[in-house]
DNA sequence: TTGACTCATAGACGATCTTCTATATAATCC
DNA sequence: GGATTATATAGAAGATCGTCTATGAGTCAA
């Protein structure tokens, strides 16, 4: 993961609408409609958002017929934050328990 | 820290020219002037996104004579993605040590 | 006190971002 | 095939952001 892709998680997750969207699809799949409807922008918008978080590869898809079903990678998030932490506080993240998971 | 917060926190660190500034000062003091003068951009620049750091609570700073020295505070840094993480990778950090870690 | 130095602030400009409406695409049903 | 449904894409408008130059405010030294 170098430099620049810290910095496009970064700004995948800098928005108030994405985040709400990230904690919809957290746990579980859920359809764009299911999104839509539960969000108080269009579903343009949420699709625009959902783009953005696909590129970031921080969603995968699954499509099922008409619908399409989205959820977080978690695992990607978990490594994300995990080299902000290395890299920006990497006083905090000493133990080696902490190391191991995040590496 | 809010839902807000957190939002803050991303949108803090969403930008390549502050995620440089952050990586000088995050194991030292540094004055803005030895920002300045390991970057690409002008002096006010670095300081617009101090100020930006500094209202998001991600650098300290310590004011000498004429001079204002930064450096990264790490533990909010580390608090910020430990919440990250709880909140968008709950299934990634359920071991003891990674949640006392970021509690 | 004057001049030099360090940093912050103000204002402007261009780029990027978020949102919308309108529409295209693709799958399903009658 | 034609209508309906689910999602994506295009294009535009308005807001926000990053950067610059110019300048203000505070500090130090001569």
């Amino acid at each position: 993961m170098t430099a620049n892709d810290v910095v496009l998680f970064a700004k995948a997750i800098a928005d108030a609408t994405r985040q709400q969207i990230m904690k919809l699809c957290c746990c579980e799949w859920i359809s764009v409609a299911d999104i839509t409807e539960k969000m108080q922008v269009s579903q343009p918008t949420v699709s625009h958002h959902l783009a953005i978080l696909r590129e970031a590869g921080l969603v995968e898809i699954r499509v099922e017929g008409r619908q399409t079903f989205y959820t977080l990678n978690q695992n990607r998030i978990a490594n994300c934050c995990g080299q902000l932490m290395v890299k920006f506080a990497p006083d905090e993240v000493s133990t080696e328990a902490i190391k191991q998971t995040l590496s």
